[in-house]
RNA sequence: UGUCCUGUAGUGUAAUUGGCAACACGUCUGACUCUGGCUCAGAAGACUCGAGGUUCGACCCCUUGCAGGACAACCA
């Protein structure tokens, strides 16, 4: 009562979403004596994207927030789909995101103990075999408003299931003659719980378990009962497995094993991206982009390859909250988290995209000087470095322009801008080629602006930046731009393909020119080219043969301006 | 002709659990600036899906509509 509200501590309570309100009341209850036990269970059977990201950070956060813990779970039951190629590039996002798991767990791991279990259902009288071919087994569970009908294999003695169960797992059977199913309701209304599969039969070599196996049990008889094993006590997945969950409770209550509870939350949708895993391979075994670490894909690897950090994807996952309404975020948000984080950490250079000669004509010739540059206002311990001046510079095509609008700061005849951190020049002289095009520009500096300081308080609206021409390093640019042109991908005209909604001119390849300093840099090294966005070292650089991807402009309000 | 989930500014997420709707992104102003970035100041934008009801008072409770989503792989 005499407490004060918690106000200017500067942790301003942040108010809780659903999960984190679950949590604190189990907690209080006393419900698992205060333990917190989460667990992310990926199937490898693809790479993880942005979306399992938000799952990534909510099921490792929530551990973190409550004294807890979080498993990594591989939910390997189809060795059909799944590969260690998969397990391997899940762990490395993983843990690139910032996380590390309690425990690297494989539903595999439990396939003697589901097994077993499955015998004591049979023994129950809870589970039968059922010789239906896969056909007859989809006609005979009705559809969703109608009622399904029970098996003629459906009554078996409770012997004859044991043997004929033990004969499935001892490799009797061919694929799909038989499989174990759960004995509820033909008439449920919920489609789930009219006899689920239990167990189908597979030969096929799994990725952890070899030959050992020919029967495999399905999503639904192993998840939860993997939650139970692992003592799960908040088991967090999706909505679309809310169905499921009258099921996940059943085989708990009939088993009488630890009680895990499932919660689900809405999925990450984003405007322009495609989260279809199905779709991602199609793009990728169809070479549409370079790899699952294509930058323009919205997987983990893809990202990272762009030049995202994970603490830009994880703030990201912050702010998109969580709730159970579906919902899709506007990509922008992704971008503004980048920029923020970036904008903190990445050293800023300066490179010219599209380059327009310029010579400054009172500039003594061969000479050279450095000038000092700031390598990143917002952060002074990064220090400064040294650029190299010259007579002869590239700046930015769209930095010039012959008849500019009025609220053109850059420059044109007779105008006057500041080169950053080098000198103020004026445009005399436009020399074009025979078609027209503007090919270079001769202007004059005033020396005594020397590092771009007003000599005698000369107001200069426009800063430009710059590279000296016999110094500048040549290199390959990728220019990405979203891979789906329409902000729903999903949402395909009648008569075509999702595919038609690729954008074809999602990445442009250029050549620019960059200061000296940057020649040494490392694959994923990011900078700030200055006034042009957020660049990272692409994995195909090599020394002499720089390769930079653009990960994201900077926010240009003159684009905005100049577009009226 | 089913069962379940969900409806709050353009987009997301809140609202001390019944006390006259907040935060972020986006949008628009303006200031500042050696990045048209950053930062700063401000503005517009929601009668909380509709209709009834309970209550002094409803985003919140009740009734009833409507809308969107999920579920009919031997996928997860």
């Amino acid at each position: 009562m005499e407490r004060e509200p918690l106000k200017n501590e500067g942790l301003e309570e942040k108010s809780k979403n659903f999960l984190e309100e679950i949590i604190e009341e189990d907690l209080k209850s006393g419900k698992h004596a205060g333990r917190v036990l989460t667990r992310f269970p990926p199937e490898p059977n693809g790479y993880l994207h942005i979306g399992h990201a938000k799952s990534i950070c909510l099921n490792f956060g929530l551990a973190q927030r409550y004294g807890g813990k979080t498993n990594l779970r591989f939910d390997d039951t189809n060795p059909v789909k799944e590969d260690v190629e998969y397990v391997d590039s899940i762990k490395e996002d993983v843990r690139w995101l910032g996380f590390n798991w309690a425990n690297e767990f494989y539903a595999s791991d439990y396939f003697e103990q589901l097994y077993l279990w499955a015998e004591v259902l049979i023994q129950k009288g809870l589970a039968y075999v059922d010789d239906q071919t896969q056909e007859e087994i989809r006609l005979n569970r009705g559809t969703v408003n109608q009622a399904g009908k029970d098996s003629s294999f459906r009554n078996r003695s409770v012997e004859e299931n044991l043997d004929l169960f033990r004969r499935m797992r001892a490799g009797e059977f061919k694929d799909g003659e038989r499989v174990l199913r759960a004995k509820l309701d033909m008439a449920h209304p919920n489609m789930l719980m009219r006899d689920p599969i239990l167990y189908r039969i597979i030969h096929s070599d799994h990725h952890r378990t070899g030959d050992k196996w020919c029967i495999y049990p399905m999503y639904d008889y192993a998840h939860g009962q993997s939650d139970s094993i692992e003592q799960i006590t908040h088991s967090i997945c999706t909505l679309e497995f809310d169905v499921h969950r009258p099921l996940y409770d059943w085989f708990i209550e009939k088993l009488e094993i630890f009680p895990s509870h499932q919660y689900e939350f809405a999925r990450l949708n984003m405007t322009y991206t495609m989260m279809s895993k199905r779709k991602l391979l199609q793009l990728v075994q169809e070479k549409v982009v370079m790899g699952w670490d294509d930058p323009r894909m919205p997987t983990i690897c893809g990202l990272r390859r762009r030049g995202y950090t994970p603490e830009a994807i994880r703030a990201f996952a912050d702010r998109v909250g969580v709730a159970k309404r579906d919902n899709v975020i506007d990509i922008s948000l992704l971008e503004f988290c980048l920029r923020e984080d970036l904008n903190k950490r990445a050293e800023r250079r300066m490179a010219v995209l599209n380059p327009l000669k310029v010579v400054i004509t009172n500039y003594p010739e061969g000479q050279t000087e450095e000038l000092e540059a700031v390598n990143n206002p917002e952060d002074e311990s990064a220090g400064k470095r040294m650029v190299p001046f010259s007579r002869e510079l590239y700046i930015e095509q769209e930095d010039f322009m012959e008849n500019p609008p009025k609220k053109f700061f850059r420059l044109a005849p007779g105008q006057e801008v500041r080169l950053r951190y080098a000198y103020f020049i004026k445009c005399n002289e436009v020399i074009k080629d025979a078609a027209g095009n503007v090919v270079e520009l001769r202007c004059t500096y005033d020396p005594a602006s020397k590092g771009g300081q007003s000599p005698d308080g000369r107001k200069v609206q426009g800063t430009i930046h710059w590279v000296s021409a016999q110094h500048a390093v040549k290199t390959e640019i990728r220019l990405f731009d979203r891979l789906f042109s329409r902000e729903n991908p999903d949402d395909v005209p009648e008569g075509q393909d999702w595919k038609s909604g690729i954008n074809p001119e999602s990445l442009k390849v250029i050549y620019g020119y960059l200061e000296p300093a940057l020649a040494s840099a490392k694959a994923l090294d990011k900078f700030q080219f200055e006034r042009m966005g957020y660049f990272s070292v692409d994995y195909d650089s090599k020394p002499g043969a720089m390769v930079f991807n653009r990960t994201v402009t900077l926010k240009d309000t003159w684009a905005k301006i100049s577009a009226q």
